[in-house]
RNA sequence: GCCCGUGUGGCGGAAUGGUAGACGCUACAGACUUAAAAUCUGUUGUUCAAUUGAACGUAGGGGUUCGAGUCCCUUCACGGGCACCA
């Protein structure tokens, strides 16, 4: 009796998926044990921040990273594939505020949540090394590390310029003052000197830019983006003598331009304009007003250049000059040495400055004749040495070794690197985030607490109704005995910036809690570092991504670790987007509050309003944009889900989501089932497989079909090589479409077609890992398929017996030929000149040329 | 301003320098059904011819090549990063 495959009923998803969750959680189905025998492989995603919802962004970076870990599972990888939470940070303590809860509180109710959420998408997560970065096990061995790099000199206190908001009494980071005010008090953002610690990462600035040469599976955007953040410019120094004796040091890349130099500018911070400021009024004034301006980015774009003349002069080293020295705003005490030599004719900046203050502007390099735009300032590369003494008549690189020889030689001058690159500031007032474990104490200064001291808690019991650090308002967790003279001391009350968390829990994972209670034990982490697979969002190509390298870097000097860099490939995955729906008045509507009306116009479903369907844009609350997972796979199935996050768009680039590709997944997902379920009811089953497969024995389209699925093995395993899940999908479309085409022959064949939908089954499951375990479970097979191994295809299948040539006559395609692959190529131009069309064009014109790339083409050149 | 990336049907996208548009979505048609949905099977770059075919076609212009979406030069558009960095 027949199945009529119309018949069968819709795959039950709702029923097989918990049950397979259930199974492979029950059974620790992914539990990491590291295998000598296998080489290894550590599947990481970024891990999340719990903010009480899963959305679809995550799902999609899960769900590649999840392809990875189950298809290097099944390649024979010994594979760590953890999870875990960013559990510090604001939202915490900004919740707390608004519901009266506790961060604690909130932070592990919206953990429960979310790990349910993930749960139920069905992640082969190693559960068991699960863990947040505000458990104390986790953030007292921070506290150890903090200590550690302390020892070691990388950790210090500074006073340091800061966005300080007097409202809420707290600083804030650069990203928080929006059109110079704080984000939450609206007040005007105050710049003040502030001791906060800091780290010290431009110890490392060379190598974190060096070794960026060799992270080979890193995407060079990311690499472009750190070089750029680093920033490293090489130059040199030249001191300027200040009547004979007291001097100004300034970084130049530009040292050829000296004899065009017409004055000094030095930031307002530099340290002789704080000497200044001591006797000379004006300057107080003008350091107030600059004062007033904030640190951040954007309001410093805004700002005009002013500065004030200092009444100083100083020395040109080689010319009887003296040079006036300015206080300018737009010298920045943070780079370089915090003053320059302006040489206004050659650059920008001082061109501008000088134009403003009456200063001279003095040629020195005269542009080569085609240049482009010969007007000053002129600031190219190209051009001959003008007015610069010895200097006269060199090229540019020339005058400048040159000149910085010269300055060596003389001794006013030095070979100098610089970089953009700060020392991270890691201090925050807040309460939701690691203490930091040092003391400040009357007597004894600075003292770091001893290891055995650790850790240092966060104390439950604190208030957020005041405005300030909850920790440092809190009435006796600060007061502590200094661990050196044991007076009266108080504790460090800020936190640590929650980066510091993100910095090495990667390492963290590779440890299991419950087997080493050494939280970095060096063996493991030897095993399973480097992670071989990072996934995450190109939003972190900076600060996450450079605070690890860092942090590893650091972390191996300080002796905990031997590796040096933490991710040896990087994957930076696409936003998910959706369209947008915008009223006239500007207010957004989500998708099911509009519909399309009889003239295919979109308006508001409630009121008819005529609505303006926006750019697809990423999902965003406030744009109304956004889709929740929980809806979909209630309605859909994980499966159909992971599937569309996958299909049709490469995992690197944005993906839009639509609801009818989404459907057309879920088609897809009962149509493999109707596959399965059809193949069964025709003897497809585990025990047909055995057999010796006679190929050659075969029906032609079935033949064919086998063949063809082992150039699908072959393709879908090169595209998840390359992360072309896309691609993946599109062969395995391809290949369900070919086995729809010959159901009417599976009874006929059923060894065939067991080896088949077998390895059919193995190929789905990184991507739909349910249904593929319900089918295989379903036809007999034993275990689980996440435990079996990845398809191979036999060479010998692949190579096709005839081929459909293509035949061009001048390189434009006139038709094709059926020919066997072992055709003489006589045999082939014979048939290939036999085809109407090329007779006819070709007529009696002499073939000048013909071109036969084998198994490829056919060119005729007359 | 500087640096990087991208540009292919109505849409998402395929394509080691070798038949451009695989696969999917949308749309249309046929089969099944009393009917609809679902399913199965087709068609779907544009313009002519209307069967077989022709011309055009991978942002625009130029070049290399027997042959270019792919390599080189150039212009434009969009996206991203950095931005007083001396």
């Amino acid at each position: 009796m027949l199945l009529d495959i119309s018949e069968i009923s819709p795959y039950n998803f709702s029923i097989v998926e918990p049950k397979w969750q259930e199974f492979w959680y029950k059974n620790q189905s992914f539990k990491s044990t590291f295998d000598l025998r296998k080489p290894k492989c550590y599947v990481l995603e970024m891990f999340m921040y719990p903010s009480g919802k899963v959305h679809i962004g995550h799902v999609r970076n899960y769900t590649i990273g999840d392809i990875i870990a189950r298809f290097k599972r099944a390649c024979g990888y010994s594979v760590l594939h953890p999870v875990g939470w960013d559990a510090f940070g604001l939202p915490a303590e900004n919740a707390a505020l608004k519901n009266k809860s506790h961060p604690k509180e909130w932070t592990y109710k919206n953990i429960g949540i979310m790990r349910k959420q993930i749960k139920s998408l069905g992640f082969s997560y190693d559960w068991t090394r699960d863990f947040a970065t505000c458990d104390p096990r986790y953030y007292e061995f921070q506290q150890k590390l903090f200590l550690a790099m302390y020892r070691e000199g990388l950790i210090y206190r500074k006073k340091s310029a800061v966005n300080w908001d007097p409202v809420d009494n707290c600083v804030l980071a650069n990203e928080q003052v929006v059109d110079g005010r704080g984000w939450r008090s609206g007040a005007i953002v105050e710049r003040r000197m502030l001791a906060q610690w800091f780290i010290k990462i431009t110890a490392y600035a060379e190598e974190l830019l060096s070794e960026l040469h060799n992270l080979d599976d890193w995407p060079e955007k990311v690499r472009i983006m750190q070089e750029n953040w680093i920033g490293k410019s090489e130059g040199c120094s030249i001191k300027f003598k200040i009547n004979g004796e007291a001097s100004i040091t300034v970084f130049t890349t530009r040292p050829e331009t000296i004899f065009g130099a017409t004055f000094l500018a030095v930031s307002p911070d530099h340290a002789i304009v704080q000497e200044l400021s001591h006797s000379d009024e004006k300057i107080r004034k003008f350091i107030d007003d600059y004062k007033k301006g904030s640190v951040s980015a954007e309001f410093l774009e805004k700002q005009e250049k002013f500065g004030l003349d200092t009444g100083i002069f100083v020395d040109h080293p080689f010319l009887k000059k003296k040079l006036p020295v300015f206080i300018a705003n737009f010298v920045l005490m943070s780079y370089g040495t915090g003053a320059i030599f302006a040489t206004p004719a050659h650059d920008e900046r001082d061109y501008e400055f000088a134009v403003k203050y009456g200063l001279p502007i003095l040629e020195v390099i005269r542009p080569d004749e085609d240049a482009p735009d010969k007007r000053l300032p002129y600031v190219g590369s190209g051009g001959t040495m003008v007015n610069s003494d010895f200097l006269n008549g060199l090229s540019i690189p020339e005058a400048r070794k040159a000149i910085i020889d010269k300055l060596c030689e003389i001794g006013v001058g030095e070979r100098k690197k610089f970089y953009k690159l700060r020392d991270w500031g890691v201090s925050r007032q807040r309460y939701w985030g690691c203490p930091i474990p040092m003391i400040h104490c009357e007597k004894c200064g600075l003292v770091p607490l001893k290891d055995e001291d650790l850790p240092v808690l966060l104390p439950d019991d604190v208030a957020f109704d005041n405005p300030g650090n909850p920790l440092d308002l809190h009435a006796t967790w600060k007061q502590v005995k200094c661990p050196q003279c044991g007076c009266d001391a108080v504790r460090e009350t800020d936190t640590l910036d929650t980066f510091v968390d993100s910095s090495w829990y990667f390492l963290r994972f590779c440890v299991n809690d419950h087997e080493n209670p050494n939280l970095l034990s060096p063996d493991d982490i030897q095993q399973w570092m480097p992670v071989d697979q990072y996934i995450g969002g190109v939003e972190h190509a900076i600060l996450h991504l450079l605070y690890a390298r860092f942090f590893t870097k650091a972390l191996a000097d300080c002796g905990f670790i031997k590796i040096r860099e933490p991710f040896k490939n990087l994957f930076t995955q696409g936003m998910v987007c959706s369209v947008t729906y915008q009223k006239e008045n500007g207010e957004w509507l989500s998708p099911d509050e509009v519909t399309r009306n009889l003239e295919g116009i979109m308006e508001e479903t409630t009121t008819g309003e005529k609505v303006i369907v926006g750019r697809v844009e990423k999902m965003s609350k406030s744009k109304k944009n956004v889709v929740d997972p929980d809806i979909i796979i209630k309605n859909y199935g994980t499966d159909a889900l992971r599937l569309f996050v996958v299909s049709d768009t490469p995992p690197e680039k944005d993906f839009p989501w639509s609801d009818e590709g989404l459907e057309g997944c879920w088609r897809f997902i009962n149509r493999l089932w109707r596959l399965f379920v059809f193949s069964q009811s025709q003897g497809v089953c585990a025990s047909e497989c055995g057999h010796d497969l006679n190929i050659d024995g075969l029906k032609d389209n079935v033949r064919e079909v086998y063949k063809a699925f082992h150039r699908t093995i072959k393709n879908i395993t090169n595209a998840l090589d390359e992360r072309g899940m896309n691609r993946a999908v599109a062969h395995i479309r391809d290949c369900v479409n070919s086995l729809y085409s010959c159901l009417n022959d599976i009874q006929e064949n059923k060894p065939v077609f067991s080896v088949i939908i077998r390895d059919l089954i193995k190929l789905l499951s990184p991507m739909v890992p349910h249904i593929c375990e319900e089918a295989w479970s379903m036809l007999g097979f034993e275990n689980l398929v996440s435990d079996h191994d990845w398809p191979s295809y036999d060479e010998k299948y692949l190579a096709k017996s005839t081929i459909t040539l293509p035949i061009q006559v001048n390189g434009k395609l006139r038709g094709s030929v059926e020919v066997a692959v072992n055709d003489p190529d006589h045999v082939v131009f014979q048939k290939a000149l036999a085809i109407d069309n090329v007779k006819n064009i070709i007529g009696t014109t002499k073939i000048k040329k013909q071109i036969f790339v084998k198994g490829k083409i056919i060119n005729f050149v007359v």
